[in-house]
DNA sequence: GTGACAAATAAGTCTGACTTTTTGAAGGTG
DNA sequence: CACCTTCAAAAAGTCAGACTTATTTGTCAC
């Protein structure tokens, strides 16, 4: 997805990130800044930069005389993909899983409704492409290939809705279908249905049909709730 | 809203933030750690904390032998509350508020058809505090106060959807409507229609009625995009 | 033109000394 | 006993300087 450990303070943080990130430090828990240098073996002004890190975050809060606390959870800046990814490879994952798929049953549609009106040329033939892509990889066990062009739609989608907020979320979504693929229950070929919903979604973004574009989109996240049981009863 | 630029590396960020959020750096442009410290009159150290923490925001990027560059708004964690607190003071105000409010009108409708189903008995009556203290405010330029309770309400929605990634926009939406409050066209009571919906959407979720509040929330929310002249033709 | 090599540059790292804020305890006073 | 003042310790915060390392760029030979 993105930016590996760059430098020390960034294995450092690969490391206390996940760790604070799972709650293996509860909230309250107090750091110390020189002890932490210590124990990842690397000097103070590293280990200073690695927590300012965190507290920008909201992780920690750093205190004179206190030391770096660690902050309850309501606090965190969950929206950092950061943070998103040390949550969904942790203990967190299903959860964070379930709270993204919500964020996106209630993202998607009414960026798919905003891609039917702002949508390029360009960006509709992509779409379009995608789509058949997806088609083209429903059956047969071809889950990569099938992966691939679910990502790209549904950025293609968020950047479409010409939503600069939107557009950020692709990473994320792609991390969320990518998790369905590799981590949770995918065995089979997709659900032919939904296959076809994505096409029918492009079709009504090409045509500028907003509110159709919207209800399809909607079908598609209510199948993600479906998927990890968050019914609506 | 939150935390004032704490210790040196805060107020750099403070000047430096808004800056670069409000494009007065455009994307590509390089600036020299060393060269900055010089210009706030800081140790390297300090100013090193805070470029780590602009890096963490993906303003810039550092890279040994070229220096700290600008990165492209299309790469900024524009869900940082603080990056949006600066681009809110900033130039970048109306596109901003703009981003927000669509993002509001995603996120909000479904929030309170969750909250319908989660919201505890404690919220669902907090809730109706809050419709009730908007009524009694509406009339008579009590638009503080009107706020306010406005602004607890919206809060308490987000939160009792349970959807943790729903909860922590409540800040954002605060600073919304505080926005217009503040800064917009708000002169005159706020529209007793606007009110109406907020105390029927307090019914709906006493009541447990997901579709109706859904429904009702929609419809404060398009009435937002109105404000802002953003049609849906 | 191409490839290897060398120099320059700016970030990265480490260390040690010093300052500042905060807290908790000790001790004095009503 | 309660309350306030004073003081000392603790931990983060700051600074300055020396050194390392990666990366770019330019140069020279082939």
């Amino acid at each position: 997805m993105s930016t590996p450990g760059r430098g020390l303070h960034g294995h450092v943080l690969d490391t206390l990130g996940p760790a604070i990130t799972a709650g293996e430090y509860p909230p309250g828990s107090v750091l110390r800044t020189d002890e932490l240098a210590q124990r990842f073996d690397v000097s103070r002004s590293v280990m200073r930069e690695a927590v300012r890190v965190l507290e920008s975050m909201h992780l920690v809060e750093s205190r004179r005389r206190v030391g770096v606390t660690v902050r309850p959870k309501a606090e965190w800046n969950v929206y950092d993909p950061q943070v998103i990814r040390w949550r969904l490879a942790g203990a967190d994952r299903p959860g964070q899983l379930r709270s993204l798929t919500v964020l996106r049953s209630a993202i998607e549609p009414v960026a798919a409704g905003l891609a039917a009106r702002h949508a390029t040329a360009e960006q509709c033939a992509e779409l379009t492409e995608c789509a058949l892509g997806m088609v083209a990889n429903s059956r047969g066990h071809r889950l990569e290939g099938y992966l691939v062009h679910d990502m790209a739609f549904h950025r293609i989608i968020l950047t479409a809705s010409g939503n600069e907020m939107f557009a950020r979320l692709g990473d994320v979504v792609a991390e969320v279908l990518a998790g369905r693929t590799h981590h949770e229950v995918m065995f089979e070929d997709p659900d032919p249905a939904a296959v076809t919903l994505h096409v029918q979604v492009a079709e009504a973004v090409r045509e500028g049909d907003a509110a159709r574009a919207e209800e399809l989109t909607r079908e598609i996240t209510v199948g993600a709730l479906q998927e990890l049981d968050i019914l609506a009863p």
